[in-house]
DNA sequence: CTTGAACCTCTAGTCGCTAGAGGAATTATG
DNA sequence: CATAATTCCTCTAGCGACTAGAGGTTCAAG
């Protein structure tokens, strides 16, 4: 049986991190001892292994519930689930990288030189000259 | 002068958060009515439209607030501040481009034909097969 | 058996809002 | 000018996913 701070160690989850997950359902201790400190099986710690993997890719927790209460035959749920976040993280990207060109513009808008009005204040708050969409 | 209401149905920020904006001191009315109603210039509602399109661009409160609070004249800090961003954004695209990529390995790992084992809940859980770097 | 590290629970704070209660002011219509 | 509809006010509490700290207990090593 392994301690929280053992846990903690193993996958890089804080142990406030891991009581957290604990409180909001999704990782509980198998046991705990006399004095009453959490004691965890090796499935808890592949649990938690999981569930930091999920959290680094973006993964909410909500996502995670439903992906570890998952019956791991059904392929449809599953797949779902995947696909749905990998069509969020295109979406993002494709976001950040209009955010990108428009701020390649703004920082464009004043070459710097002395003497001369900075220009990136204004192009900050003008949202007419910028590519569209938010 | 404009109520409150005027400047979020030309902003599109919403009323609350117009006065969240004025809790955190990023936005203050020029002045009330004898009822204590909110009343603002024209330059209120371009400082609101500049914080409004600042947030879209994903800059923090903290980073509007410097930027209000520059002086215009002053070139470094400013780039400063647009080229941090910058740089940040470019990161979050090169972390969501491996997610990405992660991802799609996951979602193939599974050809979803019937009767055979899917592979996509032990992908999840796979971090060492994963690129590397988160 | 003592020390010190790790553990416990509980509360409160972070960011950037959003929602709702309960009431007052303003504006539009009859 | 009265009433009704709308907008406004303040205040508190909640969201997700933690993080920090207080104050106290238990464990493992020497």
């Amino acid at each position: 049986m392994f301690s929280i701070g053992e846990l903690s160690h193993a996958t890089g989850v804080k142990v406030p991190t891991i009581r957290y997950y604990e409180e909001v359902g999704l990782l509980e201790a198998e046991a705990r001892t006399a004095g009453n400190q959490r004691r965890y099986s090796r499935a808890g710690l592949d649990r938690l292994g999981f569930i930091r993997h999920a959290r680094d890719l973006g993964l909410s927790l909500d996502a995670i519930r439903a992906l570890v209460a998952l019956d791991p035959t059904n392929h449809d749920q599953t797949h779902e689930i995947a696909e749905t976040h990998l069509s969020d993280i295109r979406a993002r990207i494709g976001r950040l990288r209009r955010l990108e060109a428009e701020l390649e513009r703004i920082v464009a808008a004043c070459d710097g030189g002395p003497g001369h009005e900075c220009n990136i204040l204004e192009a900050f708050g003008d949202h007419d000259s910028c590519a569209h969409d938010h």
